[in-house]
DNA sequence: AATAGAATTTCATATATATAAAAACTTTTT
DNA sequence: AAAAAGTTTTTATATATATGAAATTCTATT
């Protein structure tokens, strides 16, 4: 893997842990949390104070990140090119099947969740925007592989190692041609606990602004089982609607 | 200044960058705009895009955060320690003298911006959560050192340049004191044109979870002038309501 | 198609930083 | 009140990274 830079890492890290914290931390407590050395831990933080990024509360030396990084965040996220087309396409699809539903994306080798909506269950799938997932055992993968030319995927193919994951996962490089063919065939890609034991999810591909996204459902396999055919149905109908919104480069 | 570690404060300003562009960038546009050679430009959204910060946006090769930074910003702002109880007060504040309402701390030689609510005219003033301002210049700033014991106040000033940045700043210690002498006599620090022209600040020490603070409203000077004693009434009004929720640790 | 121009990626190395260790502070315990 | 335990800050240096330059890939134009 590509070696990722050290310092870049740790300071969305920072930002995370502070996430997950929920409160102020200490210096010590904030090097803990990223696992680097406090020393190191300290020029981050005095970094991040003196752009604006955190400020000190309380006695104690605590530091919080400021309001400045949602702000950024924000600024972002509002001029999304392709959320703000698919938002409320992505969100009727939800409220009709009470399902998770995912937007997904490649990023070289796998799968980029670029939206996700989550389901309205007590057990749903759950899932954050950012997060990447194999190619070859999400739902969402195999509809982005099968968008490939022929030699795109077989050079695709080549480097993936299409790793066991759960007992379904497919692993050899022929069963999975032959279910991206059943994919193509029916229109709609499908795992079944090949990714996540137990969950079920359903993708079609599509395109918003001229490139290549696929859309997802995913829940308990139970549950989706049972509604397979009006799931099928509404999948398709919001992808072909994302393409005829966005779809155009 | 002490240094900052160079490739987190890279991070931030890449993800500023695009908070200002609002599109897409390719790598060499996001290298110039945060004025980077492209070779090192190149890791970070490497780096970036292995952690699913950033995905690949259109054919040519064009990059965009996810809303994975959103989320981890959200995260975090939800559970603020100081602005959950603050915010409702800060808000009246600035629905009832229509001007900006700005909260700060004292980061070690500087205000900090922690929440800013812009005021509702056409001409208000304007800033962001994580801005830093001279101590020495700003309401706020002359609010949080008016609120230090005397030692510590005179160790600060030594550190302090009281640098000349309008024909309005105060730039000599003993103007300095005795013009905090004077906001300490009526619970109330004012500044007129001091940091930026045209501008009058006026704020009041308070407390939150323990830590002082100061709350300001900011605006014109002519319009601010002309409600002064109304908006000096409501800012201590909402600098002791602030004490009443949350002052205490 | 072929070529020129531009952008990306790789690579070797000079440069900046991450680190352990020690020093300086705090806070807690005895 | 003294000692101990813990935390933050500083410092020298080993290590990782930022960089210019070269190689490659992509895009536009003829």
């Amino acid at each position: 893997m590509s070696s990722n830079v050290k310092t870049a890492v740790r300071t969305l890290e920072a930002f995370e842990a502070f996430g997950r914290a929920q409160k102020p931390l200490t210096l010590s407590e904030l090097a803990r949390a990223i696992r680097a050395p406090v020393s190191s831990c300290h020029g981050l933080v005095t970094t991040l104070r003196n752009r604006g990024y955190v400020y000190s509360v309380g006695a104690n030396r605590q530091v919080y990140p400021t309001r400045r990084i949602l702000d950024v965040a924000e600024a972002i996220v509002r001029n999304d090119p392709l959320l703000e087309t698919a938002a409320p396409v992505l969100a009727r699809l939800r409220d009709d099947t009470g399902e998770t539903v995912i937007l997904g994306g490649l990023e070289p080798d796998a799968v980029i969740y670029l939206e996700v909506i989550e389901g309205l269950h007590t057990i749903r799938y759950t899932a954050k925007p950012g997060e990447m997932k194999p190619l070859h055992s999400s739902a969402i993968g195999k509809a982005m592989l099968a968008s490939l030319g022929g030699e795109e995927l077989t050079k695709i193919l080549s480097r993936l190692s299409l790793a066991r994951i759960t007992d379904a996962t497919i692993t050899t490089e022929k069963a999975l041609r032959s279910d991206l063919e059943e994919g193509r065939g029916r229109g709609l890609f499908v795992t079944r606990g090949e990714n996540v034991a137990d969950v079920m999810g359903m993708a079609v591909p599509t395109t918003l602004a001229g490139q290549p996204l696929a859309v997802a459902l995913a829940g308990p396999i139970g549950r989706m089982e049972e509604a397979f055919n009006v799931h099928a149905k509404r999948l398709k109908a919001a992808a072909a609607e994302l393409l005829r919104c966005g779809g155009g480069s």
